[in-house]
DNA sequence: GATACATATTGACACATTTCGATATGAGGC
DNA sequence: GCCTCATATCGAAATGTGTCAATATGTATC
Protein backbone atom coordinates (compact mmCIF):
# COMPACT_ATOMS: atom_id res chain seq x y z
CA UNK A 1 0.00 0.00 0.00
CA UNK A 2 1.36 3.26 -1.24
CA UNK A 3 2.30 5.64 1.81
CA UNK A 4 0.13 8.64 -0.26
CA UNK A 5 -2.77 6.93 0.25
CA UNK A 6 -2.54 6.35 3.94
CA UNK A 7 -1.42 9.48 4.75
CA UNK A 8 -4.22 11.51 2.44
CA UNK A 9 -6.91 9.18 3.71
CA UNK A 10 -5.74 10.35 7.43
CA UNK A 11 -7.68 13.50 6.84
CA UNK A 12 -11.09 12.14 5.43
CA UNK A 13 -11.16 9.81 8.00
CA UNK A 14 -11.28 12.35 10.82
CA UNK A 15 -14.29 13.84 8.41
CA UNK A 16 -15.80 11.20 8.17
CA UNK A 17 -17.06 11.66 11.72
CA UNK A 18 -20.43 14.19 11.33
CA UNK A 19 -19.12 16.05 14.46
CA UNK A 20 -16.04 16.42 13.62
CA UNK A 21 -17.06 17.67 9.95
CA UNK A 22 -19.41 19.95 12.42
CA UNK A 23 -16.43 21.06 14.27
CA UNK A 24 -13.97 21.94 10.98
CA UNK A 25 -17.31 24.10 9.93
CA UNK A 26 -17.15 26.40 12.95
CA UNK A 27 -14.06 26.53 12.98
CA UNK A 28 -14.07 27.20 9.41
CA UNK A 29 -14.78 31.62 9.85
CA UNK A 30 -12.00 31.85 12.44
CA UNK A 31 -10.30 30.70 16.02
CA UNK A 32 -12.44 29.35 18.66
CA UNK A 33 -11.59 27.52 22.17
CA UNK A 34 -12.31 24.41 23.45
CA UNK A 35 -14.83 25.28 25.55
CA UNK A 36 -16.92 27.23 23.26
CA UNK A 37 -16.82 24.12 20.74
CA UNK A 38 -17.96 22.03 23.86
CA UNK A 39 -20.90 24.44 24.69
CA UNK A 40 -22.65 23.13 20.82
CA UNK A 41 -22.26 19.22 21.43
CA UNK A 42 -23.99 16.98 24.29
CA UNK A 43 -20.38 15.41 24.76
CA UNK A 44 -18.00 15.02 27.22
CA UNK A 45 -14.96 17.22 27.62
CA UNK A 46 -12.91 14.12 27.43
CA UNK A 47 -14.81 12.76 24.38
CA UNK A 48 -14.47 16.40 22.60
CA UNK A 49 -10.33 16.44 23.58
CA UNK A 50 -10.20 13.37 21.46
CA UNK A 51 -11.96 14.70 18.91
CA UNK A 52 -9.99 17.84 18.90
CA UNK A 53 -6.53 15.55 18.59
CA UNK A 54 -7.63 13.70 15.75
CA UNK A 55 -7.95 16.50 14.05
CA UNK A 56 -4.97 18.26 14.93
CA UNK A 57 -3.49 14.60 14.47
CA UNK A 58 -4.50 14.32 10.50
CA UNK A 59 -3.18 17.99 9.74
CA UNK A 60 -6.48 19.96 8.95
CA UNK A 61 -6.51 21.78 12.31
CA UNK A 62 -3.97 23.03 14.80
CA UNK A 63 -4.29 24.20 18.50
CA UNK A 64 -2.77 27.33 20.23
CA UNK A 65 -2.09 27.58 23.78
CA UNK A 66 -3.02 30.50 25.65
CA UNK A 67 -2.39 30.67 29.07
CA UNK A 68 -5.27 28.35 30.31
CA UNK A 69 -7.02 27.81 27.23
CA UNK A 70 -6.54 26.38 24.10
CA UNK A 71 -7.76 28.03 20.92
CA UNK A 72 -8.51 26.29 17.47
CA UNK A 73 -7.81 27.26 14.21
CA UNK A 74 -8.28 25.38 10.69
CA UNK A 75 -4.82 25.13 8.74
CA UNK A 76 -4.46 26.83 5.56
CA UNK A 77 -1.93 24.15 4.59
CA UNK A 78 -4.05 21.38 5.93
CA UNK A 79 -6.37 22.48 3.94
CA UNK A 80 -4.82 22.96 0.45
CA UNK A 81 -3.32 19.35 0.82
CA UNK A 82 -6.87 17.76 0.98
CA UNK A 83 -7.91 19.70 -1.39
CA UNK A 84 -5.42 18.66 -3.34
CA UNK A 85 -5.20 14.93 -2.59
CA UNK A 86 -9.11 14.35 -3.43
CA UNK A 87 -8.15 16.39 -6.76
CA UNK A 88 -5.81 13.59 -7.28
CA UNK A 89 -7.59 10.67 -6.94
CA UNK A 90 -10.82 11.86 -8.36
CA UNK A 91 -9.32 13.79 -11.87
CA UNK A 92 -8.54 12.10 -15.74
CA UNK A 93 -4.72 11.71 -15.69
CA UNK A 94 -4.51 13.00 -19.58
CA UNK A 95 -1.06 12.46 -19.86
CA UNK A 96 -1.13 8.89 -18.56
CA UNK A 97 0.70 6.51 -20.98
CA UNK A 98 -2.03 3.73 -20.25
CA UNK A 99 -4.50 6.58 -22.34
CA UNK A 100 -3.24 4.92 -25.60
CA UNK A 101 -3.71 1.30 -24.72
CA UNK A 102 -6.94 0.20 -23.85
CA UNK A 103 -9.04 2.48 -21.94
CA UNK A 104 -11.36 0.26 -20.37
CA UNK A 105 -7.96 -0.60 -18.62
CA UNK A 106 -6.74 2.19 -17.55
CA UNK A 107 -6.22 2.83 -13.93
CA UNK A 108 -3.74 5.53 -13.41
CA UNK A 109 -2.91 6.34 -9.31
CA UNK A 110 -1.84 10.05 -8.30
CA UNK A 111 1.55 8.89 -9.02
CA UNK A 112 1.24 9.57 -12.72
CA UNK A 113 1.89 6.16 -13.34
CA UNK A 114 -0.79 2.91 -14.75
CA UNK A 115 -0.84 0.31 -12.05
CA UNK A 116 -3.47 -1.82 -14.07
CA UNK A 117 0.01 -4.14 -15.38
CA UNK A 118 1.87 -3.83 -12.61
CA UNK B 1 -26.91 17.10 14.70
CA UNK B 2 -27.72 18.36 11.69
CA UNK B 3 -28.33 15.74 8.49
CA UNK B 4 -25.94 17.96 6.08
CA UNK B 5 -23.06 16.69 8.33
CA UNK B 6 -24.20 13.26 8.62
CA UNK B 7 -24.61 13.02 4.74
CA UNK B 8 -21.41 15.21 4.09
CA UNK B 9 -19.30 13.11 6.07
CA UNK B 10 -20.60 9.85 5.16
CA UNK B 11 -18.29 10.35 1.88
CA UNK B 12 -15.35 11.10 3.53
CA UNK B 13 -15.74 8.17 6.18
CA UNK B 14 -15.35 5.83 2.55
CA UNK B 15 -12.19 7.79 1.68
CA UNK B 16 -11.15 7.34 5.28
CA UNK B 17 -9.55 4.37 4.53
CA UNK B 18 -6.30 3.79 2.55
CA UNK B 19 -7.83 0.94 -0.31
CA UNK B 20 -11.02 2.86 -0.61
CA UNK B 21 -8.87 6.14 -1.49
CA UNK B 22 -6.80 4.01 -4.37
CA UNK B 23 -9.65 2.36 -5.74
CA UNK B 24 -10.98 6.02 -6.17
CA UNK B 25 -7.53 6.81 -7.65
CA UNK B 26 -7.92 3.29 -9.81
CA UNK B 27 -11.11 4.36 -11.38
CA UNK B 28 -10.56 8.09 -11.93
CA UNK B 29 -8.99 7.75 -15.72
CA UNK B 30 -12.03 5.30 -16.71
CA UNK B 31 -14.21 2.26 -15.72
CA UNK B 32 -12.77 -1.07 -13.95
CA UNK B 33 -14.63 -4.74 -13.26
CA UNK B 34 -14.34 -5.70 -10.19
CA UNK B 35 -11.64 -8.29 -10.96
CA UNK B 36 -9.50 -6.02 -12.33
CA UNK B 37 -9.46 -4.23 -8.91
CA UNK B 38 -9.11 -7.08 -7.00
CA UNK B 39 -5.41 -8.28 -8.81
CA UNK B 40 -4.10 -4.56 -7.14
CA UNK B 41 -5.01 -6.17 -4.10
CA UNK B 42 -4.37 -8.76 -1.10
CA UNK B 43 -7.37 -9.08 0.10
CA UNK B 44 -10.61 -12.04 -0.48
CA UNK B 45 -13.17 -11.20 -3.16
CA UNK B 46 -15.90 -10.48 -0.48
CA UNK B 47 -14.17 -8.09 1.10
CA UNK B 48 -13.83 -6.06 -1.73
CA UNK B 49 -17.16 -6.41 -2.37
CA UNK B 50 -17.55 -4.77 1.31
CA UNK B 51 -15.72 -1.82 0.00
CA UNK B 52 -17.10 -1.21 -3.64
CA UNK B 53 -20.61 -1.37 -1.56
CA UNK B 54 -19.35 1.61 0.89
CA UNK B 55 -18.01 3.37 -1.96
CA UNK B 56 -21.13 3.59 -4.28
CA UNK B 57 -23.36 3.97 -0.84
CA UNK B 58 -21.99 7.12 -0.36
CA UNK B 59 -21.98 7.69 -4.20
CA UNK B 60 -18.69 8.47 -4.92
CA UNK B 61 -19.03 5.35 -7.20
CA UNK B 62 -21.23 3.96 -9.26
CA UNK B 63 -21.51 0.17 -10.36
CA UNK B 64 -22.88 -1.28 -13.81
CA UNK B 65 -24.12 -4.43 -14.24
CA UNK B 66 -23.08 -6.46 -17.93
CA UNK B 67 -23.67 -10.38 -18.14
CA UNK B 68 -21.18 -11.49 -14.88
CA UNK B 69 -19.00 -8.83 -14.75
CA UNK B 70 -19.79 -5.47 -12.67
CA UNK B 71 -17.87 -2.73 -14.10
CA UNK B 72 -17.65 0.49 -11.54
CA UNK B 73 -16.83 3.88 -12.26
CA UNK B 74 -16.66 7.71 -10.63
CA UNK B 75 -20.04 9.18 -9.81
CA UNK B 76 -18.99 12.98 -11.30
CA UNK B 77 -22.02 14.17 -9.37
CA UNK B 78 -20.71 12.43 -6.54
CA UNK B 79 -16.87 14.16 -6.52
CA UNK B 80 -18.64 17.83 -7.21
CA UNK B 81 -20.78 17.20 -4.14
CA UNK B 82 -17.65 16.09 -1.87
CA UNK B 83 -16.09 18.89 -3.60
CA UNK B 84 -18.56 21.61 -2.45
CA UNK B 85 -18.84 19.87 1.21
CA UNK B 86 -15.60 19.85 1.78
CA UNK B 87 -15.48 23.81 0.17
CA UNK B 88 -18.27 24.84 2.43
CA UNK B 89 -17.08 23.34 5.82
CA UNK B 90 -13.45 25.09 5.40
CA UNK B 91 -13.89 28.47 3.64
CA UNK B 92 -14.82 31.37 5.78
CA UNK B 93 -18.12 32.34 4.72
CA UNK B 94 -18.02 35.87 4.04
CA UNK B 95 -21.42 37.56 4.66
CA UNK B 96 -22.45 35.77 8.08
CA UNK B 97 -24.17 38.20 10.21
CA UNK B 98 -21.78 36.98 13.21
CA UNK B 99 -18.78 38.51 10.84
CA UNK B 100 -20.37 42.08 12.46
CA UNK B 101 -19.93 40.64 15.97
CA UNK B 102 -16.45 39.24 17.99
CA UNK B 103 -14.44 37.66 15.55
CA UNK B 104 -13.72 35.40 18.21
CA UNK B 105 -17.03 34.12 18.61
CA UNK B 106 -17.70 34.03 14.56
CA UNK B 107 -19.21 29.94 13.63
CA UNK B 108 -20.62 29.61 11.10
CA UNK B 109 -22.13 26.88 9.52
CA UNK B 110 -22.96 25.84 6.25
CA UNK B 111 -26.16 26.74 6.40
CA UNK B 112 -25.00 30.33 6.51
CA UNK B 113 -25.77 31.43 10.42
CA UNK B 114 -24.10 31.58 12.88
CA UNK B 115 -24.34 28.55 15.75
CA UNK B 116 -22.51 30.47 18.22
CA UNK B 117 -25.00 31.56 20.04
CA UNK B 118 -27.53 29.28 19.57
C1' DG C 1 1.40 26.98 47.94
C1' DA C 2 -3.46 26.31 47.81
C1' DT C 3 -7.35 26.72 45.05
C1' DA C 4 -10.01 27.03 40.81
C1' DC C 5 -10.35 26.41 36.13
C1' DA C 6 -9.34 24.59 31.16
C1' DT C 7 -7.71 20.90 28.87
C1' DA C 8 -5.31 16.28 28.24
C1' DT C 9 -4.79 11.50 29.35
C1' DT C 10 -6.13 6.98 31.10
C1' DG C 11 -8.92 2.86 31.53
C1' DA C 12 -13.02 0.56 30.65
C1' DC C 13 -16.98 -0.51 28.06
C1' DA C 14 -20.20 -0.55 24.07
C1' DC C 15 -20.57 -0.45 19.45
C1' DA C 16 -18.87 -0.29 14.59
C1' DT C 17 -15.77 -1.87 11.09
C1' DT C 18 -12.75 -5.01 8.69
C1' DT C 19 -11.86 -9.35 7.33
C1' DC C 20 -12.41 -14.07 5.92
C1' DG C 21 -14.59 -18.57 4.58
C1' DA C 22 -18.78 -20.32 3.25
C1' DT C 23 -22.69 -19.83 0.71
C1' DA C 24 -26.09 -17.57 -2.39
C1' DT C 25 -27.31 -15.24 -6.68
C1' DG C 26 -27.26 -14.57 -11.40
C1' DA C 27 -25.40 -14.82 -16.18
C1' DG C 28 -23.32 -17.65 -20.08
C1' DG C 29 -21.89 -21.76 -22.20
C1' DC C 30 -22.29 -26.75 -22.82
C1' DG D 1 -30.84 -28.48 -17.01
C1' DC D 2 -26.07 -28.42 -15.34
C1' DC D 3 -21.63 -26.46 -14.85
C1' DT D 4 -18.57 -22.48 -14.54
C1' DC D 5 -17.49 -17.95 -13.54
C1' DA D 6 -18.15 -13.11 -11.41
C1' DT D 7 -20.07 -10.95 -7.78
C1' DA D 8 -23.00 -10.37 -3.52
C1' DT D 9 -24.42 -11.69 1.05
C1' DC D 10 -24.03 -14.02 5.51
C1' DG D 11 -21.98 -15.23 9.96
C1' DA D 12 -18.24 -15.12 12.97
C1' DA D 13 -13.92 -13.45 14.78
C1' DA D 14 -10.58 -9.78 15.36
C1' DT D 15 -9.69 -5.14 15.54
C1' DG D 16 -10.84 -0.19 15.77
C1' DT D 17 -13.61 3.79 17.38
C1' DG D 18 -16.50 6.68 20.37
C1' DT D 19 -17.75 7.51 24.81
C1' DC D 20 -17.59 8.47 29.72
C1' DA D 21 -15.87 8.96 34.58
C1' DA D 22 -11.83 9.51 36.88
C1' DT D 23 -7.52 11.44 37.11
C1' DA D 24 -3.47 14.17 35.62
C1' DT D 25 -1.37 18.38 33.88
C1' DG D 26 -0.72 23.02 33.57
C1' DT D 27 -2.05 27.93 34.26
C1' DA D 28 -3.76 31.81 36.66
C1' DT D 29 -5.26 33.87 41.08
C1' DC D 30 -5.48 34.54 45.88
Amino acid sequence: MDKIYIEGSRVFKALGDPRRAMIVDMLSCGELCACKILEKFAMSQSTLSHHMKLLCECGLVVGRNEGKWTYYSLSADGIARTKQFFCDITSDKENCICKELNPDQCSCNVNGRCNVND
